[in-house]
DNA sequence: CTGGAAGGTGCGAACCCCTCGCAATTAGCA
DNA sequence: TGCTAATTGCGAGGGGTTCGCACCTTCCAG
């Protein structure tokens, strides 16, 4: 299994819970701690909340996993992989859509150059309103 | 005065505990809670903090404030005249530099275009590293 | 100008989310 | 196999925010 791999070449001890946080932020996609924990829960059901904060902060540390704020207050985590995309996070229905980063290309390039501002955009959350919501609402106020 | 129309004229009453919030989320630009608090005390230092919680909240229904999350967690509020930039947040000092929102012009536009989605620029935070310390960073590197 | 209803405030308890300290357990090396 | 250090589980603790409730204030009607 190459994953075993993966966490003992970074230094990391081999755990039952540390792979299933790992394995579960993968499935996951976007998640919260909660949720890793309540996924990690479904084939480990003791398994702690503490230990989960602190895999996602191990995990961190040696960049197999990424977080980010989405807003309401809480972290999101990522597993680095998937790391590749923008999150559009609609502040209506809550949902977190993907678009390439090189949406942002020039944007980045333009504060870089004017600001001297390096943006980060793996740690990027971009608010608004999706597709569906704003169709609805639209659909409503015009009814 | 003029700001006891602003709030009549929104159907609030008008009690020295949310001028003084409204007030303070003005003179502060960005701030959290726990500072319009602060800076309310100065001149009216019983002020209960769930009370400032309550006229944050109650100023956003009526539009003179707007909240945005600025990575660490917690809100912080501005005024609504205040929301005509894009708020560049340093991952490594925490502070909240400005851009005019046309920097995004382009960014926007281009999410609206290929993804159907509304971004809100007066709701956006950027995340990354400022001019100094991404200058103080590099130094470190490389001496 | 005054009385009363609706709205607002203060206070404390309750919550949620996250962190910490500690004792027991376990992984990984010799 | 045995030892040491890392990791886990658990419970307590803490920061920030919300809630319920009794009291107080604003503002409208009369």
């Amino acid at each position: 299994m190459v994953e075993k791999h993966e966490l003992r070449e970074r230094g990391l001890r081999l755990t039952p819970q540390r792979e299933l946080v790992l394995a579960a932020v993968r499935e996951l996609g976007h998640a919260t701690p909660e949720e890793v924990a309540e996924k990690v829960r479904l084939t480990h059901p003791g398994i702690n909340l503490s230990t989960v904060y602190r895999n996602l902060e191990t995990l961190e540390n040696v960049g197999l996993v990424q977080h980010t704020h989405l807003g309401h207050g809480g972290a999101t985590y990522h597993a680095a992989e998937e790391l590749t995309h923008l999150h559009l996070v609609c502040g209506i229905c809550g949902s977190v859509g993907d678009a390439p980063i090189e949406v942002a290309a020039n944007f980045v390039n333009a504060l870089a150059d004017d600001y001297g501002f390096k943006t980060d955009v793996t740690h990027f959350a971009v608010y608004g309103t999706c597709a569906e919501c704003f169709e609805r609402d639209t659909t409503l106020f015009t009814q």
